[in-house]
Parts: structure tokens; sequence; C-alpha cells
DNA sequence: ACATTCATTGCACAATATTGCAATTATGCT
DNA sequence: AGCATAATTGCAATATTGTGCAATGAATGT
């Protein structure tokens, strides 16, 4: 690859390190706020909208990035689409991260 | 605010939940191989740029993020600046979602 | 078959992220 | 102080992501 070639942006594709790719996925204030409304149990896509104020379409491709990574899953039942957790662990995930934020923040303020 | 409004984008400046944040420090292959080879022990700034072959600023950056979310400490020893896993807890997101990632895509070939 | 309804996809635009080069700043050393 | 080296910041170019509207697709009911 030439020396001065600009590449940009982050790896395309799906290339890389898969896991970048699922951090990806928890790396989103929607994506967080739709698994933590659905750790409260399955939702049908109408409860998501309403509950996160955007488009369907937008709701949609959240969720399918969510399904894309094995966190979440979807059935249909009747008409309407429902969405669940597909792995628990996501909330493992979700609450180390917010106990290394808070220490975190915790080291800062006794700095100063 | 309007209807039509585009907004783009993600959430804006710094707000929303700090949790997307820090994950989005994890959701990128070069900063997920700084951790992995800061998972070895400290190193310096030379040791990363010639392990990934980017820019020095490029690396800079990277560590930078880390740093902001708590993941990565600095210290300086003599003229040059070495840098060391702040939080050993980010090895269990990683570890948990590589097995999030490895189970899922062995239901998925179950599947087929 | 037709209409209805809900989910997804195509498209365009806005906003952010990543990168590299250049310039600046910071630090240690003589 | 002045110099040298290392790290960071400013800037611009490019890639990628987030969003909304419109169109399409899929499935059900009439």
């Amino acid at each position: 690859m030439p020396k001065g070639m600009k590449m940009g942006g982050r790896m395309m594709g799906g290339m890389g390190d898969p896991r970048s790719r699922f951090f990806m996925a928890l790396a989103s204030d929607q994506r967080l706020r739709i698994l933590l409304l659905l750790k409260e149990g399955p939702k049908n896509s109408q409860e998501i909208i309403s509950e996160l104020n955007l488009d369907a379409s937008v709701i949609s491709r959240h969720l399918m990035m969510l399904r894309n990574v094995g966190l979440v899953s979807a059935y249909k039942e009747g008409v309407t689409m429902f969405f669940k957790i597909d792995d628990e662990r996501v909330f493992q995930l979700i609450d180390i991260a917010t106990e290394i934020t808070k220490d975190w923040l915790q080291r800062m303020q006794n700095a100063f």
C-alpha cells in the first residue's frame, strides 16, 4: 500500500477483529437504551419506537445490529415482531462498564 | 425540535450515556490491539507504534481515548512515556465479548 | 385479488471517527 | 538558555455511522 495512501475511517467491511464490531454494537446510546428496555422482557417494535422516539427504520437498523452480534433475537407473534435479549451476559458487560466508569470518576474526583 | 430536523450522526458532544462512550473506546481494532499489547505489561510509545504500524499521532490519540475512559494510564520515565493497563477488568469485558461472539457463531453454524 | 399494516431496504444528508502530515508544545539534557 | 527528542494538537481528507423519508417486501385479513 502506497505510503501517502489515505485510508481514513475504520477497517472496511466486516474484516478485522470481530470483537471490535461487537463492542461497536454497544457503543450507542440508543442501542444501550434498547438493551436496557429489553431487560424488562420481550418487547414489540411499537413499544421500542415509542420509548426511543425515533423512526421505525432507525429502530429496525439498531435492532438488526444487535441481532447481528448475537445480543438480540426476534420472533413473530401474529403480525408484530417481538425482540428479546438473546444473551444475558450482555448485562454483565454493561455492569462491568458501569463499575469501571464509576470507579474511574471516583479516582478523578479524589485527585482534585 | 422541528419534525423534519435532521440530526444525523450520534449524540453530539460528550452528552448521553457515559457507557456508550466507554464501549466506543473498545470498538476499534487498533485500540483492542493496544490493550492486548499492554496486557503483557507497560509499553512505551515506540513499542506500540512499531507494533501497530501507524503514525505516532494516531497512536497518541488512541491512547488518549483509552485514558479518557480509565482503561489506560500513563507515566513518564526519563524522556519517554509509558502506558499501562489501569483497570484489569477490561480483560473480563474482552473475554466475555469473545465468548458471546464465539457461542453465537456456534449457534449460527448449527442452524445451517 | 386487493387493501392494510408492519418491518426492512434504498437513498441522501448530517455528524462523527480515523488517519497522516505539519506544527506546536513539553521535557530532559548539555 | 539553547538544543534535541518525544508527545500532542491543528488541520484536512476520507470512511463510516446515524438518521429520516420514501419505496419495497412480507404477511394477514377482507
